[in-house]
DNA sequence: CTTTTATAGTTCTATATAGAAGTATTGTTC
DNA sequence: GAACAATACTTCTATATAGAACTATAAAAG
């Protein structure tokens, strides 16, 4: 084990750098979802610093939920888990009341140009070429959300080729092993207006009735945006909870 | 500076307890919003313990959002924030962009018996009486929100002797002075639903026109349910962000 | 083979200490 | 009075150390 040292403004805190260095192993794909993260002890052999000062960055990259650590296992980076979010709110009552993916049916998936709000999200010019798909997604057999999605064609060429068959109910695993983009974060945008016909008819409801729309753009750990989405389903079975203070 | 013990199960880390000794503190209210915590220092002392650990529970309670610290100044009871919440995510468009908290008007003040899913909602007996009240917010002069708002009577009786024109724009300061009662966080819950023709009358919209509908229900610092609220406003000018990961 | 025991690794708690960095007040100088 | 300097207080950073608590593996015992 070599002795290692810390590069970046010295200025700042030793944690902070010690923090930023520690990140800057995930972003540039050093340290994977699901790696270990040497223990705090070897930390402070490898950089020279007092273990409570490891310690200490260790605490801001789990408060920003980067890592994750497990008294006497070891500490790990933290694999994201999105689809909790969306299905956490959505509640499609299963008599039962277990909570499983949702069936993916892509329904369309071609190249096509990027529309202009969408290449502004994904910092890419406008008109570029881009994957279009759309999605509906079923519970118990039943469609209760659907979804266009763009990709940026550059990043994602790879995906194209697949077979149909070959891609299952969830998409960013594909994305990792088909075309090594990892996603590591979202941000999301909700808000509601009446159905149009065509969501009408993929989600079985009335014209007008309330849906909610959810619009996500999902970036990479270096937080380049690598997807965007929008999702809508009905209303009547949705609530989002959260708590204020 | 006597000489202070903690109470509780002394199977919990001495920070945990230090924590727990000025959480309650503040719940049982000899600490109040914008208070001055006594200095790490002066608790290492008091409490007998070292400084780091009176640290780390500070650092508990500052990640909890109960207090906040200040370089060189000190730690204070943090007030926290409710409108924020709301009225970053309605975005009534101002030209100039300015955030105001808009103006309130109540239109009906009474004294009713708590409907069932509302008692439930505040810990009281269904039947119960509890004070009605429909309240209508606006923004330049325009109707934005309306509400109905359901208050135990027991805990807010002094809150029906109040002339009108002595209730501002915000209630929560009103419930402190008038009546003791201090909300210190609240639970949220967001869904969507088409306009009632009584909501549309109110907004000025279209009935059937989506709405967005937002259930709180306001809690005292040691948890106790206050106030139960419904909140109404235009989907189309509302937007929720949030991040996730 | 199963169970128990030892051991080595991990994170977690707690102490003690020293000084840096930031803020507010008080006193001094002009 | 205004500007500056000294001060006392605050939180913040960093070090060093010791042992507790927990987990996984390896060794030993049955």
């Amino acid at each position: 084990m070599q002795q290692r040292s810390l590069s970046g403004d010295d200025r700042l805190p030793v944690y902070q750098r010690l923090a930023d260095s520690l990140r800057s192993d995930v972003v540039e794909g050093r340290l994977r979802p699901g790696d270990r993260v040497p223990s705090e002890n070897s930390l402070a052999r490898s950089y020279g610093l007092a273990p409570g000062t490891v310690r200490k960055a260790l605490d801001v990259l789990v408060s920003e939920r980067l890592f994750e650590r497990f008294h006497g296992r070891g500490t790990f980076v933290r694999a994201p888990s999105f689809d909790a979010s969306l299905f956490r709110f959505f509640r499609f009552q299963s008599a039962s009341g277990e909570r499983t993916v949702p069936e993916s049916r892509i329904l369309r998936r071609l190249v096509e140009p990027l529309p202009g709000h969408v290449a502004r999200c994904l910092s890419v010019e406008s008109g570029k070429p881009g994957i279009s798909m759309s999605r509906l997604r079923l519970y118990q057999a039943e469609p209760v959300l659907c979804e266009e999605i763009w990709l940026p064609l550059h990043r994602f060429e790879a995906f194209l080729a697949l077979h149909s068959d070959a891609i299952g109910d969830l998409l960013y695993p594909v994305y990792d092993a088909a075309c090594g983009q990892l996603v590591a974060r979202a941000e999301e945008a909700l808000t509601a207006e009446a159905a149009s016909s065509e969501t009408a008819r993929l989600l079985r409801i009335e014209p007008g009735t309330p849906v909610i729309v959810i619009d996500r753009i999902a970036k990479g750990y270096d937080g380049t945006p690598l997807e965007w989405r929008r999702t809508r389903g009905r209303a009547d079975q949705f609530t989002y909870q959260t708590e204020i203070c």
